[in-house]
DNA sequence: CGTTACTGCGTAGACGATACGCAGAACTAG
DNA sequence: CTAGTTCTGCGTATCGTCTACGCAGTAACG
């Protein structure tokens, strides 16, 4: 019988109902001998220790002294072991949002977590995308969000997209970060180097009369060091936190 | 004899040095058959038509008529391709800095003319990672941004962190579209109707009393359907352009 | 016309995802 | 206790990918 439309809707890969907790152990059969979680920690072990691109089924299988097909028990295809490992990655979210507290502060704490996350597992901004959020921490990351807004008077919708805005912010600062510090391994250089190369690079590439916008930033010495990561990123959330105060400013006036 | 710590610094690969025009034709030798942008071109097509994945040296080659082997006469690796694709991708950016223009207007329609460019190639999202920019096309883009703040009184540095900031929104959004185009590819629904379906989905994981905010957002009918995405987009501009215009202010003042 | 530098590209190796199906284990019904 | 059922681990095999290597042919130069 062909599933309804509503099964199809609904339907989620087999481990991801797994992680939700939503299948038990079969009745009949042997024991697994391996858990969807414990292969995923093997696959996060492996990003974090050799990068995404080492991730493949048969070295995960062989982190766990397994074959790498006794993992398609587990896991229905490899980008259901990625969603799961971004899932691992993130962990549970920290509780930014006490009742009674402002806002701004939880939406910072709750940003900064992220970006934490994200420097520790450095690999989540290299997994292709799949589709909207659905495994467990993933929500309850969301929920976290949502709950910094709860005092602030916008809509429901609203609140959404500031969440989005600021988890897009976020991602985006970590990811201008993994790009330098990759830039600097495949160059064989230390971290601190890499912006000089780059300015250095941009000055024999780039034309001062075509591009005076560009010189201009190079004439003032910007790119002559690395600017502490930490300033830049809180830079960056001011702004955007600015941002979601002139709204919330409109909507409690 | 070993390279010099400047060479490597400011040592590009070869097809981006094409690209950028520093190399002519060799002087002796056969006529190549083939050319840096026609590859790229070529690469173009295929993953405009088929998506990123389908863009193998072998599915390029074939494009081209030629072997596979061959195209690594003019690219050193695949990810070189790749660079190259979503400099070609992008294009030379609009002339959105009018000397004497409003910056927020300037910058306003530099961020739509880049959101333009990832909606008719969102496979750039995900290309993966390799560094900072280095191709003319992304250096052009970066020089009109920066035009866009010319009369700001922002310092460099800031002017720099601001676009950074505003690039970095307009992928986030355009990620999370193409993030729901995908959604809706594999579950083989038409666009309009993912929402409901990740509503639907999202109520049968989340309990309210451990979701109480999300589930307060799906109570308000927010994901009952799709909102049109140019308000989504603007919204999220606006907001962040808010926060820019705040650090202006200061500035200014 | 040799020399030389460069071209196209065939061959081949290493590796990755994963469909398929078998042998055997664990549980249940009788 | 036994037979049947259902699930597990995983060997085998297919197909696709990137790319190192090196040969043979070609165009320009001296």
């Amino acid at each position: 019988m062909e599933p309804t439309d509503d099964d199809t809707a609904t339907a989620l890969p087999l481990a991801i109902e797994v992680a939700w907790g939503l299948r038990g152990r079969a009745a009949k059969g042997p024991r697994p001998g391996l858990t969807v979680a414990g292969i995923v920690d093997a696959a996060v072990r492996v990003a974090d220790a050799e990068g995404l691109a080492a991730v493949s089924m048969g070295r995960v299988a062989r982190e766990l002294g397994a074959a790498t097909m006794a993992l398609y028990r587990y896991v229905g295809a490899k980008d259901e072991l990625l969603t799961l490992m971004v899932d691992a990655a993130y962990g549970a979210p920290p509780r930014v949002a006490e009742p009674g507290g402002y806002w701004r502060d939880g939406l910072a704490g709750w940003a900064r977590a992220e970006r934490a996350a994200l420097h520790r597992h450095p690999w989540i901004l290299q997994v292709p995308i799949s589709g909207p959020p659905v495994t467990p921490h993933a929500l309850a990351w969301m929920e976290q969000g949502l709950r910094c807004l709860a005092g602030t008077g916008l809509t429901e919708a609203e609140k959404m997209s500031v969440i989005l805005l600021v988890t897009g912010y976020v991602r985006n600062e970590a990811l201008l970060g993994v790009q330098i510090a990759e830039a600097a391994r495949a160059a064989g250089r230390e971290p601190g180097q890499i912006m000089p190369d780059y300015r250095r690079l941009l000055t024999r590439l780039t034309d001062p009369d075509r591009f005076p916008a560009l010189h201009a930033v190079i004439a003032a010495g910007v790119l002559d060091r690395d600017d502490d990561p930490d300033d830049e990123f809180d830079f960056g959330l001011d702004r955007v936190l600015d941002g979601v105060a002139a709204l919330v400013r409109t909507r409690t006036a």
